[in-house]
DNA sequence: ATATTTGCAAATAATTTGCACGTAA
DNA sequence: TTACGTGCAAATTATTTGCAAATAT
């Protein structure tokens, strides 16, 4: 059933390598492309299934793009955390989330980032399922 | 090519009736479901059709699922705000963004709301793309 | 030696599209 | 009448799965 082993084996040293090197979501397709421009022969579906064991794991994030396609990044949901992500090349910068009302500030200053828009979801239990 | 006449159909009928009487996101297979309960036989190709219609007007939000799936609530993303959304039933209460730090108790004192989990998501751009 | 991982090809699931027919204006 | 909308069936796209062969331990 589920892998309790954690092997080390050359597809998954490659996937982790594209992930290390890229901050920014990327589909199971393109960490595909990219594993294959660097010479290694890995199959899409080891592709998937490498980045389930790394979400498993807590090594990886993924998020559903616009389009539904999902995308993954290397990230440790664990230490609670929010994502600036850049609407032009998709660099992530992770940002902390005291401070609420600070964050475009200390955005700017600490990452030079500057928001142009941004989206925010709570989840909880509405007034009747407390 | 593109639409610009609106004409006024049983399946748009159908399907704002369906949207307006739920405060929640729906996906088009559960759309459909839906309007079949209601005694009304409409494609489900016409529901997507209709969703993507009902969104460019600006009356319906879409949504991506953890898992991918595409969902749809009516809500006019014009007018900025946020979402809460219970974990539980789905419903969904709109918040305004005004007073970032206020968000926990304005939604606990006005929607009876109450947070267990939130994500954000800032988009804009990085250092090196300005 | 042996449990785990991989590749391949086929199976799913969600969504989109071509086209002939139906319908609102 | 005629431009627009719909249904149906087939096409796409992203993702998952079965199984025999390959590999890490």
């Amino acid at each position: 059933m589920g892998s309790r082993a954690d092997y080390v084996t050359r597809p998954r040293e490659w996937i982790a390598a594209i992930l290390a090197r890229e901050p920014r979501f990327l589909s199971a397709a393109q960490i595909h492309e990219r594993v294959k421009r660097l010479g290694a022969r890995v199959s899409l579906s080891t592709v998937y299934r490498t980045l389930d064991y790394l979400r498993a794991k807590g090594d990886v994030t993924a998020r559903a793009e616009a389009d539904g396609e999902a995308t993954y990044m290397l990230c440790e949901p664990a230490k609670h955390h929010h994502h600036a992500i850049c609407r032009t090349c998709g660099r992530v910068e992770d940002v902390d989330c005291s401070a609420t009302d600070q964050f475009a500030e200390s955005l700017r200053a600490l990452h030079g980032f500057n928001i142009e828009e941004h989206a925010m979801e709570f989840f909880g239990k509405c007034r009747d399922c407390q």
